[in-house]
DNA sequence: GCCAACGTTGGC
DNA sequence: GCCAACGTTGGC
């Protein structure tokens, strides 16, 4: 799950312990979030237009299918004037902080890491906010930031 | 700040 | 339903 640096990251997951990952305004990712994430989830925490750009930690997914509160927000950024209460369009997830990495794990070492073939986050275009990770993809990356 | 890639919008 | 125009993402 990515986020810009500058925005909200790692650290002011670790101060608030836990968030609400809304304003998530992409199809895609919204049905990741909401079809293929369960309680109990690890998810990396991703900080994006960052020098370098990498997984900077693991949380937790505590909660699922939640209907995502700013769009009915009217001044806010994320406002969606199509959802309404009784047919909501957006849907997150609430993240627990779990740990920063040892090692912060760039998207260059990402990259040139060939047991890493395929992860959706080095491939060219893929401008996903949210997407999936398998386990071994998953277990190499933290294995990346312990060493 | 540039730009490639891709999503969304809206005219027809 | 096509597709051009425009907007956004995000690495560099």
């Amino acid at each position: 799950m990515k986020n810009e640096v500058t925005d909200y990251n790692i650290d002011d997951l670790d101060r608030d312990k836990q968030t609400t990952w809304d304003g998530v305004r992409n199809y895609q990712a919204r049905n990741f979030m909401r079809d293929d994430m369960c309680v109990g989830d690890l998810a990396f925490f991703y900080h994006s237009n960052a020098d370098p750009s990498g997984v900077a930690g693991v949380m937790k997914i505590i909660k699922t299918k939640i209907t995502d509160p700013t769009q009915f927000e009217k001044k806010g950024k994320y406002y969606d004037e199509k959802a309404t209460k009784a047919v909501p369009r957006w849907f997150c997830v609430e993240v627990q902080f779990v740990k920063n990495l040892k090692n912060f794990v760039g998207l260059p070492e990402i990259k040139q890491n060939k047991k890493l073939k395929g992860i959706l986050v080095a491939q060219k275009g893929t401008r996903l906010s949210v997407q999936p990770v398998s386990k071994e993809h998953f277990k190499e990356i933290i294995r990346m930031s312990s060493v």
